[in-house]
DNA sequence: GTTCCGCATGAATCGATAG
DNA sequence: ACTATCGATTCATGCGGAA
């Protein structure tokens, strides 16, 4: 058979993911990662649910999510608590506690590091930090793909990742035994080495608009450990749609749902920009190998 | 007033934390730092909770800390959730709950970011690098003297740490009140920093025997950010001895206790070398003044 | 089939030493 | 003072065998 163009489908739909979710097939979904509003006293813009109403108003969505992943599906989940009346709040261990409740494996707990947190000083706080990574799974069973996350080791790393495109980092690590010679010989045998579940990214998000946005990194990271090419990613809180520019950039299906209009319609405007520049890229290289 | 010595006390108890704290005065312990036989569900040698008793094995003593703890101090508990069946066990964050139920507030959940980790590798886990050190508070106005903790930014922080033997950290700290200080002074504007709430420290234990130890740099690290000189610092399951020594070292009171007769004899020794060469410095370098 | 325990397997960083 | 070695350190899991 000839090669040809698998197409890679990145689906936007308005709606609230509880409602939007009953119409998707069940065990359809190879990964699950979002990063949901997280609950706000104050702001009600984005959904803001207050803390003690929070997990009630996930589970509904949790029990669909739960439906639609394969069995050897994951399911991350970026949150963090916020602080309450001088307090850790506990829906998100509630919630750990609960979703158990209704089937899932709480496999994982991975802390992500966020290397330039927000500034700021308090009396009896320091700054925070980081964020929870949970790792949800409905079978001990799921498809991990560890070789694609390994990391540079070493202080390499670091230099490393500043300067580096997307293509950099392919050709990179297939190049680096070649070029410079006897410094770089004694690191060849073991230059690449797995990561730990401490993943250590800094904060810049493109788009300031949108209240929960990760990094590119972030989505990148997990979409590479537990998805293969053509796999389907879902982000039922797509914002303004980071983990689908992600999924499209590494040929990954994937589907975003958003409650608000205009964040899909930001979603919609950056896909379009990525998908011309994919397009280009393929006129220029030849076309994409079918599976 | 002539400068007198005022001794420090370093007190070892033999006996279960749950029993011998009942004796202990109400609100009279500035900081409870302590690392707990984590659960598990194989080894019993020092007191291997089962994961599914844990919480109920726990809270006795949680209640009786939680007497003893002045309002203004603080509970730092060392944790981290085991996993079991494939899963991370619920224990830790179920104890949270409980705790709250007691009076405790949650005040915050710090990072230790563990730079040398357990070797291992499974098809779907990473090497675990991180543990729970979880602050509780008894109000919500306690003592924190942040600018004890306050880090020389960028890479110095590095290079200055991997150079301090342990003698040379007695000798930078004893030495602060009086020639050093307006040095420190010149840099404190712009050369430090307040830390984050991640912690990242190698774990490196000098008693190997113990298996539960945790490296002089945490214990170090709450006790000067909690408590200030001759304050009491109590650890329920001291093991080796670490934060009684490092409490000896910074001046502050401390209570040890841990059910293991042999960890108590450890600990003794340990102190006992600690105060002779503590004894030679006060000779060398004169008397220590009184607050 | 279960559940239990023992044991082999297992990776990377830190610190000190020497060049 | 910087670099490159070596050696030591680490509160783990999963598997298999036995009860």
């Amino acid at each position: 058979m000839e090669n040809n163009i698998i197409e890679i489908t990145t689906d936007i739909i308005q709606g609230d993911s509880s409602e939007v979710l009953k119409s998707f097939e069940s065990d359809s979904i190879d990964l699950i990662i979002t990063s949901p509003p997280y609950a706000d006293q104050r702001s009600f813009t984005y959904g803001g649910i207050p803390p003690e109403e929070y997990v009630d108003w996930f589970l509904p969505i949790t029990k669909e999510l739960l439906r639609v992943l394969k069995p050897t599906g994951t399911f991350i989940l970026n949150i963090k608590e916020k602080v309450v009346n001088g307090e850790r709040n506990t829906y998100v261990i509630e919630l750990i506690l609960e979703m158990r409740k209704q089937g899932w494996l709480w496999t994982e707990e991975f802390i992500w590091h966020k290397k330039n947190c927000y500034p700021g000083k308090w009396p009896n706080r320091f700054r925070d930090s980081w964020e929870r990574l949970l790792q949800f799974n409905k079978c001990k069973q799921f498809h991990m793909y560890q070789d694609a996350v390994m990391v540079p080791m070493g202080n390499w790393s670091k230099t490393r990742l500043k300067n580096l495109s997307d293509k950099d980092k392919t050709r990179d690590d297939s190049k680096v035994g070649s070029g410079f010679g006897k410094n770089i010989s004694n690191w060849v045998d073991r230059t690449m080495v797995y990561p730990t579940n401490v993943l250590h990214l800094a904060t810049e998000c493109n788009n300031k608009n949108h209240s929960a946005a990760f990094p590119e990194e972030l989505p990148e990271w997990f979409i590479k450990l537990f998805t293969k090419e053509f796999d389907v990613v879902l982000d039922p809180f797509m914002g303004s749609g980071t983990t689908l520019i992600v999924s499209n950039r590494f040929r990954r299906n994937s589907i975003g749902i958003d409650i608000i209009p205009e964040y899909c319609e930001m979603a919609k405007k950056q896909l379009n920009k990525v998908e011309a520049y994919l397009y280009e890229k393929r006129e220029k290289y030849g076309k994409v190998k079918s599976k």
